[in-house]
DNA sequence: GGCGAAATTTGCGCTGGCGCAAGGTTTCAG
DNA sequence: CTGAAACCTTGCGCCAGCGCAAATTTCGCC
């Protein structure tokens, strides 16, 4: 399984890409190009896909999974900056303008995503209509998601951030379930806690609490939440 | 003082453009070009360049000054996102594909920045050659600040992250004078304690603290670091 | 030169949430 | 089936930093 899998399928198809936004404006044929300059690989879940820092030589097409964005601190503490939902560009520094990657990328899931070199990039920018597009409104969507982000951060008590978390984790992500709706990934205490600026025991007793309330549910990695607009209220207070 | 000043300057002269990276390659002639379809004007202190949320109809260069991106909260808090410097672009929504403002520009002291329609945006990228990939580092450069606020805010404690945004704004934006460095402009304790996500009154308290230590000295809106170094120690503790 | 607004300082008490610690539960490999 | 690793829960004490309040200084303006 540590195996280069780089191509293990046979042939990929093109229906694979033809619905995602950057390439939906294309041609079959010019999807055909593209996919046949394409790495495919599936990660194990866990798996870092690229290191902060590292050079920037290939950029991804997620197509199945779900990926964690995450610094690491020199002390060792992670921080995630953003949850990338399947069907989303990742690793676009060049569309920052940089050469190396700027946080690491983490499979929250097992995952499928394609990839290209870096040089291909400016090639895709200039021949294939609507994609320099729409990967500058992905950035412009972490853009304001960072924002956010920051503004939580900065003026939120943890209760609220948490809330808050998980509304975007099941808005995002949401997977509709009998009795509410669950965060369609493996997701720990720690995790949540990582993506709030907290510790897992302030997670953990926040989550036992609204338990307690009818809120939410949870097992192990596992969270569903029964009432988003309690959720709503606490985020807001 | 309230009334447009658009073009008080008879005509604007190449050089005052030649230097700055996103038209540092191009000729004379475009240059001219370019600023005969510039606005100029000149902004008191304090005033708002732009509001988060408006339509995205100019995109600035700041040509003296400075300004803080600031986002406000529903509570009415307001959180520093960016400080940019003169030489800088600004407003430049198109480049990551947004409409509108993510957020609110407010001028740090009296500036003077040039403006054009956004609508000529699409013709700045491609005609002039150096422009499209100056401006998206630009925008790399500001995801990477807004990175390092993260993980700031979600794991140092205020004094470090107090510490940490005084010397990014010496190094920014200080200017060397007689026994120290100074902040280049106006900045009050709330200023900085709206950076930092903390209480003017901790700014204040730290302040003298670091005063009696010999590390800054200040006054009203002008802070003055000493020691540098001893900043950086405290910085990463 | 004196008034008022804005900025700053400082003291004091309280508390949200962290650190530490110990114990419980689930999962999985062998 | 067993043991170990990973994950989760809960109690307790503490303290960084906030909120509140009041006094003081600085600056611009009439």
């Amino acid at each position: 399984m540590t195996e280069n899998t780089d191509k293990i399928l046979p042939r990929l198809d093109e229906s694979l890409l033809t619905h995602l936004p950057p390439f939906s404006k294309l041609e079959r044929r010019q999807i055909r190009v593209i996919l046949d300059q394409a790495s495919s690989r599936r990660y194990e879940e866990g798996v870092h896909i690229f290191e902060e820092g590292e050079a920037a030589e290939r950029f991804f097409m997620l197509l199945d999974g779900y990926v964690r964005v995450v610094r690491v601190t020199q002390t060792g503490e992670q921080v995630t900056a953003l949850h990338i939902p399947s069907g989303q560009l990742l690793g676009i520094a060049k569309a920052i303008g940089r050469t190396s990657y700027p946080a690491t990328a983490v499979t929250a899931t097992e995952s499928i995503a394609l990839s290209w070199p870096t040089r291909l990039w400016d090639t895709f920018v200039e021949d294939y209509e609507g994609f320099a597009t729409e990967t500058y409104k992905t950035v412009g969507h972490r853009v304001g998601e960072m924002n956010t982000r920051i503004v939580e951060l900065a003026t939120q008590q943890v209760e609220q951030r948490v809330a808050n978390a998980l509304l975007r984790l099941i808005n995002q992500t949401g997977r509709k379930v009998d009795d509410g709706i669950e965060i369609d990934f493996p997701i720990t205490r720690q995790d949540l806690s990582e993506l709030t600026a907290t510790t897992l025991h302030t997670v953990s007793r926040l989550l036992s609490a609204w338990e307690k309330q009818g809120i939410v549910e949870s097992k192990r990695k596992r969270i569903k939440v029964c009432d988003p607009h309690a959720l709503v209220e606490l985020a807001q207070a």
